[in-house]
RNA sequence: GGAGAGGUGUCUGAGUGGUUUAAAGAGCACGCUUGGAAAGCGUGUGUGCGCGAGAGUGUACCGGGGGUUCGAAUCCCCCCCUCUCCGCCA
């Protein structure tokens, strides 16, 4: 969230960058709220500060044999009207900070300025679209003819867009976890979580997940529990509320599923893997400080294309304008993989940097060079996910046959097969 | 799920209603001392919020939330977590 000091002082830039975002808050209300709550706590702390040198002379009188019961009368009255003020500042605390919790965060300065997705800049590409001498058959058709998984069943079990692989494919998925995961802990140097696949509410206020986007997640409300919509929301908030003092930037990467209700989205993308409401992903996370937060964000997003690259996949990275910025993110780039057979570019990650919005949310702080308690910034990003990782492979692989090779890369994890077929 | 024991600052650990403004020790920082170091001595050492240009000052915080009281780390209620034993269980 933002710090409500720079809301107050900043309070034309906030509304701008709310224009920018196209998202609607009222930013005077929260300042009147504030100013409320300030003069209510300079109030309420004279009546304490007063209270509590009384009290004290209560007690020396006590040991002096004195009686104290005329003072207590009064000090009982002041109590009352201590208590009122708690209870007012207690609500104006409560509604600042719920209205604080829906504000998104400010974009990054260097974020472009646009509408909507249209306006996002592509940033770079990389490889070249694969031709072929025959029609690319779409990835669902590949996947049910290999028996890679079985939509059908899974669908019975639990849903549709909850995908059930079988045999290779399953190995696949597994192999290509084990492959991302190496990757980021053998050579770009990031420390592998296993966290808990399902978090409370406050780790998911913590990353902005809640309170505004409750009905994109599953619940288990018997317990008080959400199933993760991605690993950021534990491996993020393991160190809320903590003063770090170890040595920053901390860069982590967990494996996990995904759990997505994709509610607002439906009859878009329906078929194959394209948009499901589990799968796997391997997530990358640092936590830096304000200083190298812009540089560990590119360097994070080349992790991230260290993994399609080695794959032999040509992909493009776009950087989202202020009208596609998600609601936590200050920056973000994302990832498109090309699918020849879908014809589209597939998003497969999503890098963003936080600057301190989560930290001051989850209250994740380090000292700084001066000592000072200081809040951390955020960074994460896909590793990628998975799904639509599997798409590529199979559409940019597949021969004429309806057989499909597989990148070299991913052999060792394959137990020495080269090719589905 | 049942029974019991715990949760105090960076750490250890005292504190069962009133100069507690949380003892003491360790650690850490700075200073003195020293050829240099250790030891010793001295000083300092939390977080949030309010006010203040600042020095500073007020307030809140002893797992979390309520309550009793003029006054709560301390008494009462609810909850969370850790440990031990029992039960159940992959």
């Amino acid at each position: 969230m933002l710090d409500i000091r720079f809301v107050r002082e900043n309070a034309d830039a906030v509304k701008a960058a709310m224009i920018n975002r196209n998202a609607e808050v009222d930013v005077d209300a929260l300042l009147a709220l504030d100013s409320r709550r300030r003069a209510i706590v300079a109030e309420a702390e004279v009546l304490k500060a007063e209270r509590n040198k009384i009290s004290k002379s209560i007690g020396l009188m006590i040991k002096e044999g004195k009686d104290p019961e005329s003072i207590k009368a009064e000090v009982r009255e002041m109590g009352d009207k201590i208590s009122a003020f708690d209870e007012d500042l207690r609500k104006i605390d409560a509604q600042l900070r719920e209205g604080l919790l829906y504000i998104p965060n400010m974009p990054s300065a260097t974020t472009p300025v646009g509408k909507d997705e249209n306006d996002n800049p592509v940033i770079r590409f990389w490889g070249e679209k694969k031709t072929f001498d025959f029609e690319p058959a779409m990835h669902w058709d590949l996947g049910a003819s290999l028996k890679l998984f079985d939509l059908e069943r899974g669908a019975k079990i639990a849903g549709s867009g909850f995908p059930l692989f079988t045999g290779r494919g399953a190995k696949l998925e597994r192999g290509l976890i084990q492959f991302m995961l190496d990757l980021h802990t053998e050579e770009n140097g990031y420390t592998e979580i296993a966290p808990p696949f399902m978090c409370n509410d406050v780790a998911m206020t913590g990353t902005g997940q809640l309170p505004k986007f409750a009905e994109d997640m599953y619940a288990v409300p018997l317990d008080g529990l959400y199933p993760i919509p991605t690993a950021e929301v534990p491996v993020t908030n393991m160190y809320g509320n903590e003063i770090l003092d170890q040595e920053l930037p901390i860069c982590l990467t967990a494996y996990t599923p995904c759990f997505r209700r994709e509610a607002g989205s439906a009859g878009k993308d329906t078929r194959g893997l394209l948009r499901v409401h589990q799968f796997d992903k391997v997530e990358m996370v640092k936590f830096t400080t304000p200083e190298t937060s812009a540089e560990e964000h590119e360097k994070l997003t080349l992790d991230a294309e260290k993994v399609l690259q080695k794959l032999g996949l040509h992909y493009r990275v776009i950087e989202l304008c202020t009208g596609d910025l998600g609601f936590s993110a200050a920056k973000c780039y994302d990832i498109e993989l090309w699918a020849p057979a879908q014809d589209k570019w597939l998003e497969v990650s999503s890098c963003s940097n936080f600057h301190d919005y989560q930290a001051r949310r989850a209250n994740i702080r380090y000292r700084n060079e001066d000592k000072k308690t200081t809040f951390v910034h955020t960074i994460n990003g896909s590793g990628v996910a998975l799904p639509r990782l599997v798409i590529a492979i199979m559409e940019n692989n597949q021969n004429a046959d309806g057989s499909i090779d597989l990148p070299e890369a991913l052999w060792p994890y394959m137990g020495g097969l080269q090719k589905l077929a």
